[in-house]
DNA sequence: TATTGTTATACTCTATAACTATA
DNA sequence: TATAGTTATAGAGTATAACAATA
């Protein structure tokens, strides 16, 4: 039986949202599970990794404001997860560090968050999978482009 | 140079809500020029395309919540786009229909949309664009599995 | 003058409870 | 009693302007 909204499925951003969104309401209840969210979790494991870095640094590379970046790092301060460390060479900036307690609920939320991956692509090759991972690389690269030759840049 | 966003590269579900974000910000400026958004346009393009149907089948169809869509028929048919007919079967019911200047709009919106699909997947061949069709309706397709197996449907 | 982190704020999207009118 | 559409509301997520401290 056809869906009401097939005249839509031929459309890749519509496909990509549908399953985007469902995707991103079951990881919520994943991290959930921890005391964590999405955006907190993804900053917890970059800071675990590549400790050390400015605040603003990790917002970017993560693409979120720095402003709704605050409360993130808020979150995960007063969890006792990660620290604000004034840096010497300039006093403005925090670096980011894990705590002990950081560093091993990362471990314990990435094996979940691994746990995730393995049921949503269920069924997929590894090659499947990498290639997905390719087509998604290769769209954001285009949007990329294309709001630079929007903005003249 | 290595991202500072490395570690969460390997997790299917961050890359893609890095891409669809990114995405959906464009989509919302195409729809945009057009006084539409995308929960408008996608709803435009079903009335469109299979008139008479219920709101709520509509809705349903399209994963959005009923009290959230009632908003959306309003805005389109505040526009002139889309007519609310009383079902004489079901006077509880609204059948939704297009009108003539909602299909017109909707042609013409939809050319755009597929012009943004070209610019999305621009060099990606067709069965790049296919597998990741499918990928994507393999991976809902398993958070729905996953969904019904934890509300032991 | 520019930058880092912050505050305040607003707008969209989403989710739920409760109402009304019909069935 | 159950359903279709609606209202009200609350919570995320996201975006921008403006401020204090520092460079």
């Amino acid at each position: 039986m056809k869906t009401l909204d097939a005249p839509l499925r031929a459309l890749t951003g519509y496909r990509l949202r549908r399953t985007t969104s469902a995707a991103m309401s079951r990881l919520n209840t994943v991290f959930a599970q921890f005391g964590l969210r999405r955006a907190t979790y993804a900053t917890l494991a970059i800071v675990v990794e590549t400790p050390g870095h400015r605040q603003g640094k990790v917002a970017e590379a993560l693409a979120i404001e720095r402003p709704n970046f605050v409360q993130i790092v808020d979150e995960l301060e007063n969890a006792g997860l990660v620290l604000r460390e004034k840096q010497a060479t300039d006093r403005r900036a925090y670096a980011l560090t894990p705590t002990p307690k950081g560093i091993a609920l990362c471990a314990e939320v990435s094996k979940a968050a691994q746990a995730f991956e393995v049921s949503l692509t269920c069924g997929m090759s590894d090659a499947q999978i990498s290639a997905l991972h390719e087509a998604l690389d290769v769209m954001a690269a285009n949007i990329k482009c294309q709001e630079e030759t929007e903005n003249g840049q």
